[in-house]
DNA sequence: CTGTTAGCGCGTTCAC
DNA sequence: GTGAACGCGCTAACAG
């Protein structure tokens, strides 16, 4: 065994490709970048000697050399929210057509850790962002707007994105659910959030709420608004702790993942009659919502396609394409039988 | 204005930082990836001057000279599965603490699909790969092995992983649960799979279920697999027809996710006695199994520990330490009022 | 503990 | 439609 058998197979580069076509490596650059700039016979040709050697490009090299990676950072709290999931789900399959990949990272809720991902993420050299949050740290604002990438915002519509916001008003649709609640005649409406996340759409919801208990006459009284542990063993929980704790409340809206499915099981177990001793609503219209008995009252936000419109903007963004600064894909009440 | 104020402003490099804190580059370098290796005092000067300088790392440039990045890229099927989605929160979590990121894509099971992924992500050159899927094209398993990174498989523990397996059995998990079902007395068990997701794993499931079937001594009938659409709803729907179809079923297994709770709430709405009429049971026990009426028997897989022994697993590859081929994580059978 | 040297593999720029 | 030359910013290898 010599030397050579025993060295390190070398990569094989896009020089050796080259060779193997009888082209320049400019020239196999461009066959993969932009095909359409190359003769089909000479891309033929170069399509396989790729073949031969097994050929797999290094986009380090590539990203180095043109000062911009194929990388779309995401940053969220979770993965695990249905809602987070989806909208994942929306950006990733936007994204697989193309040549762009989709580098996650979860922050839980933390502006911190968020600019802590971020610093790390940025030395990727990413082509776009998409955050979560709306509000950041003032130094990741900074990073962000010098890093002169499209930034995406999909938690909320803030009236002056840091670049590009998609998504939909917490503070509408919470307006809307409770406008809804009072309209049907319920007078102590109860609020319940998540306690793991009090941030700013959670905010907006509380101020969505307390504008449509305002509207509609009902007296302000903020030990309406509860904490709640997510899911459903934790909405069913807090049902029971808040006609314990406050009997005179008819109708409880929900707006933490399935925490509303979890109120109506524990109405059926019981034997609380929905909505005639209370009313229910829940947030985000999972498959669950119509197979409960009574069915639940909802909030259809759109988050599949607001996951798209993400991937659309980026692409039309990094096209050079202008786009919308705010998009508002907007959400659907759902009224079914348990308000 | 003259030319140098309308030049873009050129990116700080490490040579900047390194003048600033009066020092060669490579110290900086050092500085940042293994601190240990310098002085306390020269580790203060540089970051101080990186803080003044804003500098933040090229990634790019560091991975086409140590021929390795910092990515461990992940193939799942979907992320909105609630399971994959506490796999990939686990694995997320365990990297979090290093400096190694995820990079997702899903396939929707196709090993064409997977395939072409793949050879896109391996361009990255990434430091590990995590496949869900234990089943792949040749092309597939010859790009992996030649890449020589660590492979992950996360979905099933065949006989001769590729590289390293992690997860559980979904035979046994199958078996277990029929042959619970069996013990209980019940003689006309269905098998309900999800129509989308005729993988290696429900074929594992499917010969779980016919090993149980036949130790019981009882009779093999392929009648009694359903296929059925995901969700709450599509259970609901799958139960509603098995019973229509073969009303002598007196057990069904639901090993698609939450159809095993749309089965519990169907018969909740129809008025058939769980488990008197039907036994119903689920596989993935989410917070919804305790809270439906009656409670849900399912299986518990150790979804967001098996993403966490990922973490572990590639961290202890790429610091060279061994690891075990083959994980098994387990299941546990909770057997609650519905069986 | 710190520095010197020498590329990594590709794409931009400009020329033909 | 194709090619030559150069350098992107960093770190491996070795020396001191």
């Amino acid at each position: 065994m010599n030397k050579k058998e025993r060295a390190a197979p070398r990569e094989v580069r896009m020089a050796d490709v080259a060779k193997e076509a009888g082209v320049a490596p400019i020239t196999v650059s461009r066959a993969l970048s932009t095909p359409d700039t190359v003769a089909p016979e000479t891309r033929r040709r170069i399509d396989e000697a790729i073949q031969r050697l097994g050929y797999v490009g290094n986009r380090a090299a590539g990203s180095l050399k043109s000062r911009r990676s194929n990388l779309v950072v995401v940053v969220i709290p979770s993965v695990t929210h249905h809602s987070l999931a989806s909208m994942i789900q929306g950006i990733s399959e936007g994204l697989a057509p193309t040549g762009y990949h989709l580098v996650l990272a979860t922050s839980g809720d933390s502006r911190e850790e968020e600019e802590k991902i971020l610093r790390a993420f940025l030395a990727q050299r990413p082509c776009a962002a998409v955050l979560h949050n709306t509000v950041h740290t003032d130094e990741c604002r900074r990073l962000l707007l010098q890093s002169g990438i499209p930034v995406i915002e999909t938690g909320d519509l803030p009236p002056e994105p840091l670049d590009v916001a998609i998504g939909y008003s917490n503070f509408e649709a919470a307006r809307s659910m409770t406008a809804h609640l009072a309209s049907r005649g319920y007078r102590h409406i109860a609020f319940v959030y998540r306690w793991a996340e009090r941030n700013e759409r959670t905010d907006e919801r509380i101020r969505g709420y307390r504008a449509a208990i305002a509207q509609a006459g009902l007296p302000s009284d903020d030990g309406l608004l509860f904490g709640s542990d997510a899911g459903v063993a934790g909405g069913a929980q807090t049902l029971r702790r808040i006609l314990a704790e406050r009997p005179e409340v008819d109708a409880v809206f929900f707006t933490g993942n399935d925490t509303g499915a979890g109120a109506i099981l524990a109405c059926r177990r019981e034997g609380w009659a929905v909505p005639q001793r209370v009313a229910i609503a829940g947030y985000d219209d999972t498959g669950l919502a119509i197979c409960l008995q009574p069915t639940l009252t909802t909030l259809r936000i759109p988050r599949h396609e607001i996951g798209g419109a993400v991937a659309d903007t980026i692409l039309a963004r990094l096209a050079g394409r202008e786009v919308a600064r705010r998009q508002d894909l907007g959400f659907e009440l759902c009224v079914r039988e348990s308000s």
